[in-house]
DNA sequence: CTGAAAGCGCTTACAG
DNA sequence: CTGAAAGCGCTTACAG
């Protein structure tokens, strides 16, 4: 009768018959004791022990209808999306929300290289975004799916609950800070838009700080036609390769303006590596203030965003949504402040 | 009929009803289309189209048995893990591998605490776990579940697959560099060893570290008794911490020897801080070799070792298991080198 | 306090 | 090619 008892993992029928109960008394045994007598109680855990059962989570959640689990939508592939401080960040803030709940984190890599593949098979119970717009192929997918989610960097939109700082602004107040330091000759490293889905991007995170860019350039009387512009990938290696064709233009700016400190990193470890100096030949400002800005010599002038909080609040506010409890505000906007460090020279 | 069709997604039953066909025949519409006709199949999945309907990933996971997903169970709460930059290089590794098989990543944070309780409720196919060692409760509650797991910077046993570096011998090749440069006096920070439970460790990393370390003094004549050692967690904080306490030490070494880079960062932050040079005034060597160890002025000397590729082999392994194939070898030992660069003085 | 039975939404061996 | 039915391992409303 127990012959094949090794090979496969009890149930709560083995539990169930072994122990003389039923199921139900199982079932209470484990998760409501209130509703069975002691006795049965001890004797049904001591079964249980026995035969070393452990109720199958896969089963209970199923039952339940949950999850016990919120999912990260990775916007990359897995070795840019977590070799990025940034993204590490946020996910830091999601991850300890999750903690406090009791969920675990579910980071979801593109499926086959299609994100909406991997939206409409993950297990989880709502989504945390980084930079869904409006109009994505993954927004119906979510909602048909009824799944709660909330993006970080993407479209403020109504049916887009979304935590954002306000970037027109913060790229604005980077490119004055640049401006009023004397630099007239000036490089911008764009991002590469790393879309969830192949959507035209009307109101991206590097089109808003493009924006914010070009208007304080134009308060400046300088034709943003006039400014040399690359487009990056968000890591260093890609970094350093925008910065060797900068300095490698017929004319060189005096400043790189890039839209994140890992790119401007590589841009500075670039060119030490060529034998320049920061700021002295050049100078770099960043985005984001990660942990290396402050480690890197010289220092990097960027914008600090909170990015932890920002993956907190997300978490947090993708928590009320499941258990559908009312927010206190759909979109959530956080405060940006500048760094002013030393990466960034004047001609004052 | 359809009056509550808006509240609640559609099921499998909705679409069979819908479309004229059985259950049987939407399965297949969905999962193989080789034992369906085409006429068929088109026309459920029109029907499903209508309705917004998406086969349940819950559902049919637990069908099938399977999560499509592993665990990464964390060894300290998230805050901790998700700082340290070798967990993130070894999650990075990790993630990739799963996102080469079509997997999740869910990272498990202790469930109140309580390390045991996570791994019983954990969602996953599989297992990674840092620092695990014989013994543990977890260990017996994975075999209960017949969960494959495997085991990084744990203990190389029979029942516990693992990847490792020679600690013991990284620690001891450190430890002797610092010697050989003149070093004498040394103070050691050892890591806090953060338990997956509350057994006894008797073979885990920072034990075996110290094991190399006290080897190496030895031959040159110094007492492990007379070397001051302090423990931290594996935290640039409590870096900057213990640095100060050691800077206060009647006898102030000339060399700070650590057993993580964070650790050795927070010290030589600490140190600079306090208006002192590092190297010229107290040495700082560190381990693991992460990226910040080359961007901080001075440069740290530290122990290489391939956190991302210690990610990536476990995780394959863990496959091979999950999907019964045979593995090449159940315990992996990886190369460490020393990198040797400007936070180390010379009295030669 | 206890248990028989329906249900969660899929898959699939089996028979036609 | 197609479908009725059993099964995955739990929970829980309901009746006793």
């Amino acid at each position: 009768m127990q012959e094949k008892k090794t090979s496969k993992r009890p149930t709560i029928n083995d539990i169930a018959r072994e122990s003389g109960y039923s199921k139900t008394a199982v079932s209470f045994a484990f998760n409501d004791s209130t509703r069975i007598s002691e006795k049965a109680r001890l004797q049904i855990l001591d079964t249980a022990h026995r035969l070393g059962y452990i109720p199958d989570p896969m089963a209970r959640n199923f039952s339940l209808r949950r999850h016990l689990s919120i999912g990260f939508l990775l916007p990359q592939i897995v070795q840019y999306s977590l070799s990025n401080p940034y993204t590490q960040q946020v996910m830091l803030g999601i991850g300890s929300v999750c903690e406090k709940y009791g969920y675990t984190l579910t980071l979801i890599p593109p499926l086959n290289e299609s994100v909406a593949l991997a939206v409409r098979n993950a297990a989880v119970d709502g989504l945390i975004t980084l930079g869904m717009q409006v109009g994505m192929d993954i927004v119906s997918i979510m909602q048909a799916r009824q799944l709660s989610y909330v993006t970080i960097d993407g479209t403020a939109d109504v049916q887009m609950p979304s935590v954002n700082i306000d970037d027109e602004q913060a790229a604005y107040d980077l490119m004055s800070l640049v401006l009023e330091n004397g630099h007239r000759s000036i490089a911008i490293i764009n991002l590469n838009d790393d879309s969830l889905c192949s959507t035209t991007k009307t109101d991206s995170v590097p089109v808003r700080r493009m924006r914010g860019f070009f208007k304080a350039l134009s308060e400046y009387g300088i034709l943003p036609s006039s400014v040399p512009i690359c487009i990056s990938e968000c890591t260093l290696e890609d970094g350093e390769v925008q910065a060797l064709k900068i300095l490698e233009l017929a004319q060189r700016p005096t400043c790189i303006v890039t839209m994140s400190d890992i790119v401007a990193i590589g841009c500075i470890l670039a060119i030490k590596d060529r034998g320049l100096s920061v700021p002295n030949d050049i100078s770099v400002v960043g985005f984001d203030d990660i942990n290396e800005a402050s480690l890197i010599e010289p220092q990097l002038t960027t914008v600090r965003q909170p990015a932890i909080e920002k993956g907190r609040l997300a978490a947090e506010a993708l928590f009320h949504k499941i258990h559908n409890e009312p927010l206190q505000s759909v979109h959530i906007q956080m405060p940006h402040s500048l760094m002013k460090r030393k990466s960034l020279s004047s001609f004052n």
